[in-house]
DNA sequence: TAAATAAATGAATAAATATTCATTTGTATT
DNA sequence: AATACAAATGAATATTTATTCATTTATTTA
């Protein structure tokens, strides 16, 4: 039986359908979910450090404390374990994220929040933070016609750059498509950076700097 | 017989030493060299259609046009293949960019030819720009201890900036570290945007704005 | 408590493919 | 032309590892 379960805690059995859920209804049994967290975790884990290439199945069952077996009762394939912790990844932080644009009406302050939280969930989660940053080829090939992760993230820039410009601070001749790509790659880089610097740092330091030279640039004024 | 090229069309051998060169001396024989560069192009089309994983042996071969077995004559394994299409390519393209920034002494003029040489060299070669973007992990791997890519980079871009702060145009009050990697960042950004979208577009008709961004930001003035 | 069902196990299997090497083909030397 | 040497071949091998499934263990139901 292959069953999968989603952040927000609603679970689906994927091969043969909710009618083979037991009379018991487990939707809610707790040791349940914590294995299966506990699976996509040690996952998370063994690609961070070894990359998905090379993580083998016997490893994440290893760190996960299960038999080679049991991984096959929860994902349909090793590709589907990638997959599943993406998805999971990805709703978390996009939930954040999205809060964290919309605490405020101020579109630099929007920005500000953005990065800040975006720095934030990276730094508090590096297993993830490498694994987005060092997977890209299987993002592509995992969900090739879905719009990827990045797209959501460029779709908030757009929100907070259009909005600013409305408010009157922010440039109306900037070419939009490339202001969006401008903030997002140069906070990946910087992210890349310090997973270089195996998170020695403190990355969330870096937000109001970064959000000053995206506003002001680096040229000299008087 | 393991034989590796370089570049700089000088090549050595790795596993007998030089010792073991034929009488004939075919350090300059441009049949050989040109089957090792066929082998290397040919491996950079795999490895950029297929990613380093699902690319395999057989197919760079016949890519390539000659037996499974002719690779190994050339490489050592399947690693050195994508570790000497790096080293090849990274120095091909840091010559370029060493002398678009010292085309000129002013600093955003250089920074400008830098950009644009960047964006110029990763357009005409897109295999060599998917590889750099989609296996980053495997970049990590095969040069660990040795300086990365983007070292060489960031330093381009640091004697840049100082230049720059000397000659009055840039701000003195930036974090280098940050504004390096902002800058940096952004170009990766823009090229992997480039990438997604499968190469339809102009790459270098972003060099300009996006000078103008790091200049200027996307604050909006009087 | 016994029977029935669900979950977990891990050794065995199957498939993929990197690498080897005995043999063949090509080239230079005398 | 005959010999020696270099390069290339590709079928066979070796290794790795994802996946399966017969069996065991745990849990629920009657």
């Amino acid at each position: 039986m292959i069953v999968a379960f989603h952040g927000n805690g609603i679970y689906y059995f994927k091969e043969y359908g909710v009618g083979r859920l037991n009379k018991n209804n487990q939707r809610n049994n707790p040791k349940k979910k914590d294995k299966y967290y506990s699976m996509l975790n040690a996952a998370g884990a063994v690609f961070a450090r070894l990359g998905f290439h090379k993580a083998t199945i016997s490893l994440i069952a290893a760190e996960a404390g299960v038999a080679d077996g049991t991984i096959y009762l929860y994902f349909k394939n090793k590709d589907d374990i990638l997959y599943q912790f993406l998805s999971y990844k990805t709703a978390y932080v996009f939930d954040k994220m999205r809060k964290a644009a919309a605490s405020s009406d101020d579109a630099e302050v929007k920005l500000r929040n953005l990065i800040r939280c975006h720095l934030k969930e990276f730094q508090e989660d590096k297993d993830m933070a490498v694994i987005f940053h060092s997977e890209v080829r299987n993002l592509r090939d995992l969900e090739p016609q879905t719009k990827n992760i990045s797209k959501i993230y460029l779709d908030f820039l757009t929100d907070i750059i259009e909005t600013g410009q409305v408010q009157g601070i922010m440039r109306r001749d900037l070419y939009l498509g490339l202001a969006k790509r401008f903030v997002l790659g140069s906070v990946e880089g910087v992210i890349n950076t310090w997973i270089a610097a195996d998170g020695k740092y403190d990355l969330v330091a870096m937000a109001d700097p970064l959000v000053d030279l995206y506003m002001n640039g680096i040229k000299h004024r008087e």
